[in-house]
DNA sequence: CTGAAAGCGCTTACAG
DNA sequence: CTGAAAGCGCTTACAG
C-alpha cells in the first residue's frame, strides 16, 4: 500500500533520497539514511518491483525450461539452477514443456514481453529453428544438450567419454554382446554416446553392429519394445547400456515381468545416477552426472552474459566431470 | 524495441487506440482495428508487460511452493498447477523450499513486492505462524496439507478414509500386526491417516498399539531406523503402511539389504501411487492420490479468489477422490 | 549531499 | 468511435 512518496513525506526527504537509500547509494548522509530506514521499517514498506522493473527495463528474471519433472534427472538440475539464481540475485521461472509446443511458447513469450531477460534450455526442449531465432535476439544457454550450428554456451558432460567408460567396464567384466538403448531423438548427446560406445568396442577388437543400437521413449512400453526389437533380430546380448536410469529400471521391470527374455544378471549400466538407480532391485550401475552443478553452472553462465561481462563472457562448451558408479548390475 | 507509440505513429492513430486494439476493446471500428493489427504484425510488436503490469497493478503471476521436486509426488502436482495456470491466463512460478527458510522467504517476497498476486503452499512448506500472517494479507491456497486454525482453502484427499481403506485391505488379507510409518511431522494429514488406521483396527476388534506407529524422514537411513525402532520394541509385524511410495521403496531396499529383518512378502501399502510404486521389485500396492488434479484444483481455487468472484468464492476443504491400487505387495 | 522533474510503456476516465 | 492527458511507483541525470 505504501509507496516511496509516503515514506518520503514521513521522513521529510524527497522520493529521490528514499530511492537512494533503498538502493544503498553511498552518497546519502548517514543520518539521513538512518532516518529513512527507520521510517521504512516502521511503515513496513516494501518497494513495488513492478515499478522498479519498468523503470530499469529489467525484470531480473530468467527462465529455465525442461522436458518434464517426472524424471529426477531434471529436478536435480532445477535444484542447482534455483540455488544459482538466488546466489546471483535473479528470479527464476522453471517450466516443463511436456512435449507441448504451446507450453514452450508460453515461456518464450516471457522473453518477448520483457518479463524475462534470458533463457536456459535443458535437454532437447526446443527445435533447432526456434533456438536459432532466439539465440539471435536473447541471451540463451543450453544445458546438457548441444545443438549443431547453434552458437550458444552449452553446459554438459563429456558424453562420448562417459559412454566409452561404461562400455569398457562391461567389456572388462567379459561381456561381448553389448546393446545400446539410446534416447528417442538423434540428439547430439545420443550421437556422442554412441560414438564412445563404438570406440570402446573397436578398441577391444569387436565389430560395431548397428543392430545392437536402438532408441526408446521414456516409458515402459517403448523400452520393452526397443529391447525386444534387438532380440527379435536374432541378436543375443549379455550387456546393455541405457540412456537413463529410468530406462534401465524399465528394462529390469521388463525382465522381471517376463516381457523381456533376459536375466537380470545381465550387465546393465545407465546414464544419470539419480536415486532411481538405487531403489531398484538389483540397483543399477550408472554414469553419475553432476546434475546440480549442471543446473548451477548454466545459470551462472547466463548471468555472466546478462551482465555483459565481456571479459568473462562465456562461449562454447563447458564440460563438467561425470563418474562411473558401480552398483549391483 | 518498438512501443505502442511507434505502432500508433505508423498506423496513424493514437496510442489509446493501439492499446484498445491490444486489449480487444470491441468499441474500436473494424477498419481501424485491422490497420493497427497489420502494423503490429509488420513491426513484430509485442507489448511490454513490465509496463502493463505496473499500470494495472497486477502481475498475473501466482507462486506455488513445494518441499522439493525429488519426489515425483510433487512434480505431478506441479504439472497440474502449470496446466491450470495456463488455462486461466496466469503465469506461475514453482519453487522448491528444500527445508530452507531463506528460500521460502524469496518466494514470499514475490508477494510482498507485487511480483506475484497469490500463493499456494503444497504439503508442509511453511509453519503456522508465517501462514497466518500471509493469509491475513494475501490470497493463499493450501494444497494437500491443512493447517489447524488457518482460514484458507485447502485442496486435499480424505486422508483418514484412505488410511482406513489401506488398513482394511491388509486386515482382509489376514494381517494382524500392522505397523504405521508416518511422515516426519505431526501434520494434519499424518494425524488424519493415523486416525483412519486406528479406526480400522478397532472395527476389526484389534487393539491400537502406539508402539506400532512411528515417523520417518524422507531418506533411506531414517526409514530403516524407523522400522527397526518398532522391531526393537519386540513388536512383530506382518504388515506396514507407509507415508509415501518413496518410504515404501526404502523399506523394500532395507529388507533386501538385510538392514531390516523382514521378508518382502510382508503386506505393504504406501500413499501416493507415483511411478516409484511400479518400478520397485516387488511393485507396491498404494493409495493413488489424484496429484495432477490436486495441483490443478489448487490453482483454480486461487484464481477464483484473485478474481474476487464472491459467488464462487471458495472456502474450506476441497476433497478429491483417491483410489486403492493393488500391486504385488 | 539533496531535490525537482522527466520518463520507463502501458491503460483508462474523460471529453468530444 | 477516437484522442489528449494523467498516472501506475519507481530511478536517475541534472542542478544546486
Amino acid at each position: 500500500m505504501s509507496s516511496v512518496k509516503e515514506v518520503a513525506k514521513r521522513a521529510n526527504v524527497s522520493v529521490a533520497t528514499v530511492s537512494r537509500v533503498l538502493n544503498n547509494d553511498p552518497v546519502v548522509k548517514q543520518a539521513t539514511k538512518e532516518k529513512v530506514l527507520e521510517v521504512i521499517k516502521e511503515m513496513n514498506y516494501r518497494p513495488n518491483l513492478l515499478a522498479k522493473n519498468l523503470r530499469k527495463q529489467a525484470s531480473k528474471t530468467i527462465v529455465m525450461v525442461l522436458p518434464s519433472m517426472s524424471n529426477p534427472y531434471f529436478s536435480e538440475i532445477a535444484r542447482g539452477a534455483q540455488a544459482a539464481a538466488y546466489d546471483f540475485g535473479y528470479h527464476i521461472i522453471i517450466g516443463t514443456i511436456e512435449s507441448k509446443r504451446w507450453i514452450l511458447d508460453t515461456y518464450v513469450n516471457l522473453l518477448k514481453t520483457n518479463l524475462a531477460e534470458g533463457m536456459i534450455f535443458v535437454s532437447s526442449s526446443a527445435d533447432n529453428e526456434l533456438l536459432q531465432t532466439l539465440v539471435d535476439e536473447y541471451p540463451i544457454v543450453l544445458c546438457t544438450e548441444n545443438y549443431p550450428g547453434i552458437e550458444a554456451v552449452c553446459v554438459t558432460i563429456d558424453n562420448k567419454r562417459a559412454a566409452y567408460e561404461a562400455t569398457v567396464e562391461l567389456l572388462r567384466r567379459g561381456h561381448r554382446s553389448i546393446a545400446y538403448i539410446a534416447g528417442n531423438r538423434q540428439s547430439s548427446s545420443v550421437l556422442a554416446r554412441i560414438e564412445g560406445y563404438k570406440e570402446a568396442l573397436l578398441e577391444a577388437g569387436l565389430a560395431y553392429n548397428p543392430d545392437f543400437v536402438t532408441g526408446a521413449k521414456n516409458n515402459f512400453e517403448s523400452v520393452v519394445e526397443a529391447v525386444n526389437g534387438i532380440l527379435g533380430k536374432g541378436c543375443r546380448m549379455d550387456g546393455v547400456i541405457a540412456h537413463s536410469d529410468l530406462q534401465a529400471s524399465y528394462i529390469l521391470k521388463g525382465i522381471k515381468d517376463r516381457r523381456i527374455a533376459l536375466d537380470d544378471s545381465i550387465g546393465l549400466i545407465s546414464f544419470d545416477g539419480t536415486f532411481i538407480a538405487e531403489i531398484t532391485n538389483p540397483s543399477i550401475t550408472s554414469i553419475v552426472q553432476p546434475l546440480y552443478d549442471l543446473g548451477y553452472a548454466s545459470v551462472h553462465k547466463l548471468v555472466l552474459k546478462l551482465q555483459g561481462d565481456s571479459a568473462e563472457a562465456p562461449e562454447g562448451l563447458v564440460i563438467l566431470p561425470h563418474a562411473l558408479v558401480i552398483r549391483e548390475t
